[in-house]
DNA sequence: TTATTAATTTATAACGATTACAATATAATA
DNA sequence: TATTATATTGTAATCGTTATAAATTAATAA
């Protein structure tokens, strides 16, 4: 089984409450919806794909609360940010170490898991996040020929 | 010596012409200045930071062809796209393997040695870009307690 | 040289993602 | 219930960047 295919135990409402209890967070239903979303799904969501994915359950949602819920969870570091396109914001409930890679085909964002990293030259640095981020093609779109190399950018 | 510290030769503007030439592009004055700032200053500056800096000697100098040019370069992948800080485009001539590391006290991007990096289930995939970004504190700014950590999110 | 054409640069408007703000609604507490 | 704090909303503002069209500069042809 692909490491990007692995599943993950599915976490209940319930699972989510207490989650954000133990950070200290109130569990309104929306913050609720938006982290088991995340989660749940492992997608990597932009802002706005978690808006329309959750309106469609709850029309009353705006996208100012969507903003302001991930900008909340991730000051109490309960998600992260991935960063693997340019004015494109993606989160992530996942915190253990792992890698990303976009597909620049479909736009997917897979997980990469990691053997090894070793870093020199680091005496002295303090470091408080890693982020590996790598762009290229998933191997359906590789099969297909969704895209051409040379007519983008990186 | 430091890896952030180690001294590459200084580019002439002769040098930045040829190099431009040999990629297919006409060596406008800015776009020798630009790429040459890029190259032998390696700050991973912003396009802003980059037209501040080249308009005190070149005043006719717009924002739009800083932008302009870095796209260009981009394109023809001359430089890469530092993505450490959302919202925040860094620009970089160097384009060996190296990672990247945010001081989020002063600011600074440092570069980073790599020694081994080692991934898997990436069968079936194909890899343009990869890309290692840091975030944390320099020594120096360490040593100032410059940066109160629980104070902000990355 | 001069005319013609192509490439570059400029100023400005438009854009997309995100944040700020003030008003409203909801939840917790007294 | 009344009071207070928190969460959500709609909207305006902001930021970095891109698009557009006009103006400038450079290259090529006559
Ligand atoms: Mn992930
Ligand atoms: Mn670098
Ligand atoms: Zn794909
Ligand atoms: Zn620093």
């Amino acid at each position: 089984m692909d490491h990007q295919e692995k599943k993950q135990k599915r976490w209940s409402l319930e699972d989510v409450r207490q989650y954000l209890a133990e950070h200290g967070l109130r569990a309104s239903i929306y913050r609720l919806k938006i982290f088991e979303f995340l989660i749940n799904e492992r997608t990597h969501p932009t802002a706005e794909e978690i808006y329309n994915r959750l309106k469609k359950e709850m029309p009353a949602l705006s996208p100012a609360t969507v903003y302001n819920t991930l900008r909340l969870f991730l000051e109490k570091k309960i998600i992260q940010l991935v960063n693997v396109e340019k004015n494109e914001g993606r989160y992530d409930a996942t915190l253990s170490w792992h890698g990303h890679l976009k597909c620049l085909a479909c736009g997917r964002v897979f997980d990469l898991h990691i053997e090894t990293l070793k870093l020199s030259g680091l005496e002295g640095f303090e470091i408080f996040e890693k982020h590996l981020n790598l762009r290229g093609l998933c191997p359906e779109c590789l099969k297909a020929k969704k895209y051409d190399k040379e007519g983008k950018h990186g």
